[in-house]
DNA sequence: CCGTATCCCTGGCGATACTG
DNA sequence: CAGTATCGCCAGGGATACGG
């Protein structure tokens, strides 16, 4: 067995700062309605039906946690009713290379089980 | 507001292959494992001790994902006693352009609350 | 050393009802 | 329309003990 970390091995974790990322990640409907939002900006209702399945105390703690995340834009417009509009912010729309990656990585490899058992 | 999507939106998701790389990055464990492994392969004891608070049982758990994710490979050295070897494969070797990009992206957009309250 | 087998327990998520 | 307020559930994670 060709290892030689196993013997001395120090745990320096690569990535330490990916923690961020991880937070946005994590949540079940975080990255569905990033994906939304990189198409251009909508209202709660409307991010509600594109993503389908999600209710509405889901969806509001999935905004709220994007919002402190930095990545996503609250904007409150007094007409009546209210209207309310999400977007991404700059960091989001630069988060965007992230998913990409994500995607080709996915693409390239495919359904994983298949081919090596 | 500029919102043309609004009005007339269809819910065309982007990035339609990324959900193996989500699976792999929701587990909770599933990237301190990744992270630990890109450096190079270790046995389960040495794991368990890097990335230090996790317990038996969600190592495998994490391992065990990893493996039909089909981005870890598992070896058995029948020594006495038994050496287990965990590596990543070719797949999982390319997972760490994800991984660097979402530390690029983490590192550029630093702690996210402070400047943009 | 490398796990499997249990049990417990928390918080994330879903569903529903209600307010400005 | 855009949420807040509750409640209940249960999958996933933690701790411990034991087997090959």
């Amino acid at each position: 067995m060709a290892n030689k970390r196993a013997e001395s091995a120090e745990s320096a974790v690569p990535f330490p700062n990916i923690c961020n990322a991880l937070i946005i990640l994590g949540s079940k409907w975080a990255f569905p309605v990033l994906a939304e939002l990189t198409a251009g900006p909508l209202r709660f209702k409307q991010l509600q039906r594109n993503t389908k399945v999600i209710n509405t105390q889901s969806l509001t703690d999935t905004l709220r946690l994007l919002e402190k995340a930095g990545v996503v834009r609250r904007e409150v417009f007094p007409t009546v009713p209210v209207t309310v509009e999400y977007s991404l912010t700059e960091s989001g729309n630069d988060f965007r290379s992230v998913l990409g990656e994500m995607d080709r990585w996915a693409t390239k490899w495919g359904a994983p089980r298949a081919e090596l058992q």
